[in-house]
DNA sequence: ATTCTGACGTGGG
DNA sequence: CCCCACGCCAGAA
């Protein structure tokens, strides 16, 4: 499981958003040490398709985009996952984004690599 | 092996 | 203050 990689340490992340609350890939790509990777977080949740329990949808750019919306089954699975957790999603962009944005460095100190 | 392309973000001009 | 360019690095072609 935790191999301690780059892919890895980004799957743990994301599993620790709260339900009803959603982190950017910015956010995280610094959490876990590799500021300016937020590139990478991306191609991770790209990746989570083989994963399970990866709440791939809670992630989203520095604006609140559903920037990933594309990437997910049907046409509007990712707006629908957010919607059923109470998050309204407006063009594409989630409505008073800083009110459900959840900051891993604000939470999870407990985990340094 | 080389090039290109991203579910992004920032800094320089 | 807006816009362009580049860093990030894994896969595909």
């Amino acid at each position: 499981m935790s191999k301690n990689n780059f892919f890895d340490k980004v799957y743990f992340v994301v599993k620790q958003i709260p339900y009803g609350r959603v982190s950017t890939y910015g956010s995280i790509a610094n959490y876990i040490g590799s500021p300016g990777s937020s590139r990478m977080v991306g191609w991770a949740m790209n990746a989570s398709h083989f994963r399970v329990n990866i709440p791939a949808h809670r992630v989203v750019n520095r604006f609140g985009f559903l920037t990933g919306k594309h990437h997910f089954q049907g046409t509007n699975l990712m707006q629908d996952l957010l919607e059923s957790e109470g998050i309204n999603v407006i063009d594409n962009q989630i409505s008073n984004f800083n009110s459900f944005f959840w900051d891993p460095s604000d939470n999870l100190e407990a985990y340094k690599n």
